[in-house]
DNA sequence: GGCCCGCGCTGAGACGTTTTAATGAACGCC
DNA sequence: GGCGTTCATTAAAACGTCTCAGCGCGGGCC
């Protein structure tokens, strides 16, 4: 029945003379429908069904002066994490009518800021950023555009800005509180450089939860740094471990990579896992009930972040006036299995 | 140095007031540098750069009549396969200078139309599609509209298309060659829904390296459907095959994560593998060399998938004359592991 | 010296939508 | 019947960019 099918592009004006109705009318009819008497609205109706109008975005963009688009830049779109997360966000952004642009930084500064000016010519509504590195004034050169930015899996460093994050201190406490009650009482923590801020809470996590346990954080928590957070690490992390005087009673891995790859180098050598050491990862990705021993670990509410961070950042760009600004820190969630189960 | 960081958005006009030039030349030093005098355009880039313009793209949409933006519309951005081509695909657009707006359609066809719908106002150059379901005819409204599209993952059903695709039969019969060559001589082919061309196609393949071998296919493999291609569907058919009369030879799975569960569920009835029989997956996820038994698998290259496709489409868009259209089918690699390896 | 040519730049629309002020019609009220 | 009021609709102007016809100027050619 699409008898428009013919040329391209149908305009509001076509729209408009079909219906016998000035072009103004068929913009009322999109926009604010009650204010079109409803003989009047179901004629446009249909002729917009016949003629397949679809309304120009850039238009409607130009004269309004802002898009129903927004931005996300992310740091690793093939890690799950922010995989999840970005499904979350289209998600949300779906539903509320908006469309999702998106920038995958790879961790690379100068890609993350050709992204950013390309959002910025999109002129997209307002960004959903992970920023790369701890740098926060990156961030407000974007800000100065006028462009609101809501931080993802990273607290905002400034009370005027949202940002969604996971407790990443939380998760690492449970962790270590789960091992302990376990029975341990000498726990590894191997973790990816310090230099990543998720890998500095979550061990801060763990290291408390031994002192409040009457443990001694310097010697209750043995950290042991690797390079890279993928399962070669975590393999290379089991021969250290191994290798070394005494094994630990319980090793947390800042992520479930590393944690596969470590028992995968423990089971090989003989070690029994949970038997000889329980393990825990972090993030409990598709894969980890599936290993071997299927591995205890810390889930993050990926899905449902993203989801929040987009409806933060919509209510803020919509409602500036009623809008509070908030940093919300989504608490993580501890999932045991094999590789923690006591005999 | 951004002189101009007061006002919001700068337009083309005061860059051009500011530089003692006409808008037009302006537009001109951006888009046609070599048609301005230098001394006039190093003046403007200086304007530009003190002013921090930024153009605004929707105007440009709007007078070109076309965006520098693509669609990308994903069955489930939460798979790794997918995941990746996204990454090649972002890469890619990013490289040539477009945007990129994302579509998650998680199979659900009212959530892919109202995608599509949005592209279709958002007026995308082209768009990217990892069809859901083999309907062609779903597509074709898309490109009524003169929308380009390139089918990701799926081959083009017509000539006048272009689609980037990796040959599922040569890596069903990759994996298949490659479990008779260990000498197994009875095969269980566990794979989803047949209705799911990928796994159609796989199928065939290993069936066609059965009968080149000299065996009948019919006997010599035997097909074990399961519901879904996760871990947990891979553990139900290990279940199924431990308890059938004989253990075949070898197992080969149309998917990693079926090969996973299914690893485990046989190692946990105490079947050795490779030792009783010999698996092989296919998608060579990032975990599957880190698995209990590192894991044997066919590699598609996802990475480059997404990037070859982001060129065709550009190319059908920027130069629809020259353009020849073209149905690539890419090769998978044999990754073999522990888990087919021969005593 | 007149003529043409090409270079560099200008100025005026046009793209499709939204919005605002203005218009017209219908109606009740004094 | 004139007047104010309300409601539905209209016409026109804007949003920022790009393109195209055209203009002025200097230089080379006959």
């Amino acid at each position: 029945m699409t008898t428009g099918s013919t040329a391209g592009p149908v305009s509001i004006k076509e729209v408009a003379a079909r219906a016998g109705v000035s072009p103004g009318t068929v913009s009322n009819v999109l926009n604010r429908p009650h204010k079109v008497a409803d003989e009047t609205r179901s004629r446009v109706e249909q002729v917009i069904r016949e003629l397949g109008f679809v309304r120009h975005g850039s238009a409607s963009t130009l004269r309004a002066g802002h898009s129903r688009t927004i931005g996300l830049s992310l740091i690793d779109i093939a890690n799950p994490f922010f995989t999840d997360v970005a499904a979350g966000v289209e998600d949300m952004a779906g539903e509320l009518g908006y469309a999702v642009l998106l920038g995958n930084s790879a961790g690379d500064h100068a890609k993350e800021d050709r992204n950013l000016r390309v959002f910025a010519e999109q002129r997209v509504r307002g960004l959903l950023i992970t920023p790369s590195g701890d740098d926060p004034r990156r961030l407000d050169v974007v800000r100065e555009r006028g462009i609101r930015v809501v931080l993802v899996d990273h607290r905002a460093h400034r009370p005027d800005q949202c940002s969604v994050a996971v407790n990443d201190f939380a998760g690492g406490h449970m962790a270590a509180e789960h091992l302990l009650a376990t029975g341990a009482t000498r726990v590894a923590y191997v973790t990816g450089p310090f230099t990543v801020r998720q890998c500095r809470d979550r061990g801060s996590g763990a290291a408390h939860a031994a002192s409040e346990a009457g443990l001694d954080p310097g010697s209750a928590i043995e950290v042991v740094e690797v390079p890279a957070m993928n399962a070669r690490a975590g393999q290379q992390a089991a021969e250290r471990l191994v290798s070394g005087r005494r094994l630990p009673d319980a090793i947390f891995c800042a992520n479930d990579l590393l944690a596969l790859g470590l028992l995968r180098g423990l089971l090989q050598s003989g070690v029994r896992v949970p038997g000889d050491v329980a393990l825990i990862g972090y993030d409990d990705i598709d894969f980890s009930a599936a290993s071997a021993v299927s591995l205890s670990s810390i889930r993050q509410p990926t899905h449902k972040l993203g989801r929040l961070a987009t409806e933060l950042l919509i209510d803020e760009c919509e409602n500036p006036q009623t809008h509070t600004h908030r940093q919300i820190l989504v608490q993580p969630e501890l999932i045991t299995r094999e590789s923690t189960r006591t005999p």
